[in-house]
DNA sequence: TCCATACTTCGATAAATATCGTATTATATA
DNA sequence: TATATAATACGATATTTATCGAAGTATGGA
């Protein structure tokens, strides 16, 4: 029985708690120094190094260095979309105190995934323009139509500039609180930094928490019909 | 940095390679022996015994006590469906030997997936069955059309048996060489039991291989339309 | 009753590796 | 130029754990 795929090369630097909290903290899609994963992780920046040696040699982070900090990234949406398929899988966290226990809806309520939006509001979102017929889902990508480009076009998202980017233009993601489907690749980035242009949206310091403004709210029961509640 | 889901309580357990060998040859969907796994992941005995106990404590395997025997197997098909995802997310196995190459090719052809069927035509059939509007896909599960009931009655299914098991009618299950999805769950498994009873499939013993015998092919040809190569 | 087989338990061992203290390099700032 | 900070390199340590030998338990067969 030696012929199967190779598990064990992958799972075993998730099975590590100080890399794999590394890796859920890079998650927010934003560059962190060294330090910063230090800290998150509660070990010392000599462990954390060692840690994203590792990382970076398997090609799960990237780094680019900036004077005397060395900012590290998730490498890209594929290993994004790996985690993330991890975390539908793994068991849900044990929520110990009530703050905990609000943030953690937040968490589920929206957030980001790598570069994108995810959770409850993402994953509405997707169905919703689904159901408009401006995406339809074909294997593990959406395909945009001809109503969806009037669509994204009056939402002020350049889909040409979009599709020159050298990546997956609009891959679909998988959620692991809301165990469905969202949108990701270069399309769901667009989308996402479209909503912050627009001011409908805010990232937090150190957390892969969203919030969605009051413009938000409105913005988005305008354009998708979507009342958002939190 | 606190809340994330608990990727390292499942990843450790499949980070381990002897761990991962036995996974994987249980996937097969059959009961084993300790020996047998022992064997095939050339372990002694008191190592694997060491293992199962471990994966049975997390309820990855389940086990069966006939007299000196006992025999494992995959707790249940949510878990050999995370195993299929792991598996289709980890790198290919590297092929070193002609032999290993045309049997990873067999595996790709036809092979078992826990308790049905997976691989090439197991994907094709699945299509077919969906472009004839026998099967509509629905979130994460497969739905039987009428036209459906009548299809699966004329091969010698019996539905109203199968939808009597407590598990799973038919779920959509990910196949790792294919990278999408096949018929799993209840229906999968009928579909799999009625094939082997019609004599168009055969298992091979210790091996997830699955033979297309020529009464298969001129069944599946006559039945569904397609035609198999190997 | 005796023996062989299947499996598990226990204890010892060896290997892997996460962690940190200390030291070093590189860069920014005063 | 001197000092503080960020990150890495190296060596030592401690912890974890996979492995196997030896022994023990349960079962089937001669």
């Amino acid at each position: 029985m030696s012929i199967h795929p190779n598990i064990t090369a992958l799972t075993a630097l998730l099975a590590e708690k100080s890399r794999a909290t590394i890796l859920a903290a890079l998650m927010d899609g934003k560059f962190h120094t060294a330090s910063e994963l230090a800290y998150m992780a509660t070990i010392k920046p000599q462990t954390a190094s060692f840690h994203l040696a590792k990382l970076e040699e398997n090609n799960l982070v990237i780094s680019e260095k900036n004077g005397r900090f060395r900012y590290f990234r998730i490498a890209n949406d594929e290993v994004a979309n790996t985690l993330e398929i991890f975390m539908s899988i793994s068991p849900p966290p044990e929520v110990r105190s009530l703050k905990q226990s609000s943030q953690l809806k937040r968490l589920e309520n929206a957030r980001t995934c790598y570069d994108h939006l995810a959770g409850r509001v993402s994953v509405n979102l997707t169905n919703i323009m689904q159901e408009e017929g401006y995406l339809e889902r074909c294997n593990k990508k959406f395909i945009v139509s001809a109503k969806g480009e009037l669509f994204f076009r009056d939402l002020g998202v350049d889909l040409v500039g979009l599709s020159k980017k050298r990546r997956s233009f609009s891959h679909s993601c998988l959620d692991w609180s809301e165990r469905t489907h969202h949108l990701g690749g270069a399309l769901g980035n667009g989308l996402f930094e479209r909503y912050i242009e627009l001011g409908w949206i805010e990232t937090k310091a150190n957390s892969r928490e969203i919030v969605i403004t009051t413009r938000g709210k409105s913005g988005f029961k305008d354009f998708f019909g979507l009342e958002i509640q939190m």
